[in-house]
DNA sequence: CTCATTTGTGAACAGTGTTCAAGTCATCAT
DNA sequence: ATGATGACTTGAACACTGTTCACAAATGAG
């Protein structure tokens, strides 16, 4: 059997992805470093290169497990609101909550680039991906006439745009914008936009 | 007279400032190395940390002459539109050409962030600002019931709602939205959202 | 038990930003 | 003009990165 090797390679693997994780968590992604993550796990230096390709290679496995506990969120905030304008709201008031909640692990998800310009896994793409399809169902509703490539730009853009409002806010430090105010906006904002929609299907002719 | 010594320092303060930004322009804010600017600007290695406090500093200065000149090409984007609606247009599709024209430097903007999470020098800040401040007017117009500090924090938002598409966009490399597309969306978007301005403002109702 | 193979180790390497003792040069009183 | 003074310049050295690699230890098969 060599489940034996198997089971402590896994076991290392994660050792070092939490202990990784915990730091950017802590401190964020700048101040990663790979001798801190060695220790935190309990192994050597060069053992987290048997395991991880490189130190990118494991802030790309950080930053799935980010993505998937974001989109865990936002799943439970669109089943839980009626209309399509109120599941688009849900979405960006949770977007927010995380990304305050999770500042480092967030942040860690755009300010990580790949070293010589190399292209993302295209596993990771796919991930990413995952994030703008919360927006497609609601805004299918808001706007019928749309086929599925268009009402995907559509959502990504939407998606994009709530992910500014949000980065710049936080961008900032805390010292400018309360989070009520924040709140306030990225609400108002989604009404508008939806109003807006309304408005070119006609319904303001009522 | 000290002129001399001051004409040489200054000499000197551009040329690393221009080596820097070429460098940063050709190849990102990822691979700047005080060695290659010092070498193109002509100076030893230990010449930079006499006129600039440390890299990060001169990237601030980088970084404030990309403000400088992305600040002029959307006045002019303004001053070339009429109704607010266009002028929000015409400075959203500026900023669209502005980055994709300036990548790199662009992105610098964004990407540099300072060493032990100290705060940004108010001078810079102030810099950011202005930014926001080209969509105040526009506002004002589409929004007349909002107090100053109001139409600050929408323009902010509107700003950063552009930001965020442009950015999200861009990131993701010219694979997979073409240039025209993303301009089609932009533009949509701002129609849509001055039109859920003119609805809540009760026009829809003529 | 023996041996081949995989894995763990931490010193060494190449490459960063930054500093600093020593040499060099511009300025200015004499 | 000349020497003294103080600022500037220099590039070697330092502290700290991520990454590699020869060697040691542990594991699995015969």
């Amino acid at each position: 059997m060599i489940s034996k090797r198997e089971a402590r390679r896994e076991t290392l693997r994660i050792a070092l992805l939490e202990a990784a994780k915990a730091r950017v968590a802590e401190s964020g992604l700048a101040r990663l470093r790979a001798r801190d993550i060695a220790k935190d796990a309990g192994c050597a230096l060069g053992a987290l290169y048997n395991v991880y390709k490189s130190l990118d290679d494991l802030i790309l496995h950080i930053n799935s497990a980010t993505l998937a506990q974001l989109n865990t969120k936002l799943n439970h905030a669109a089943a839980n609101a009626d209309t399509p304008q109120e599941k688009l709201v849900a979405l960006a008031r949770q977007y927010m909550t995380f990304a305050i909640d999770n500042n480092y692990l967030w942040s860690a998800l755009f300010d990580h680039t790949m070293p010589e310009n190399a292209p993302l896994p295209q596993w990771h793409l796919d991930e990413q991906a995952i994030l703008f399809g919360h927006v497609v169902d609601p805004l299918a509703a808001l706007k019928p006439d749309l086929d599925a490539a268009g009402l995907h730009t559509a959502a990504r853009t939407l998606f994009a745009a709530v992910h500014g409002i949000v980065s710049i806010s936080l961008r900032e430090g805390s010292t400018t914008i309360p989070r009520e105010t924040l709140d306030a906006q990225l609400t108002e904002f989604i009404i508008t936009q939806v109003n807006g929609m309304k408005y070119a299907c006609g319904e303001h002719q009522i």
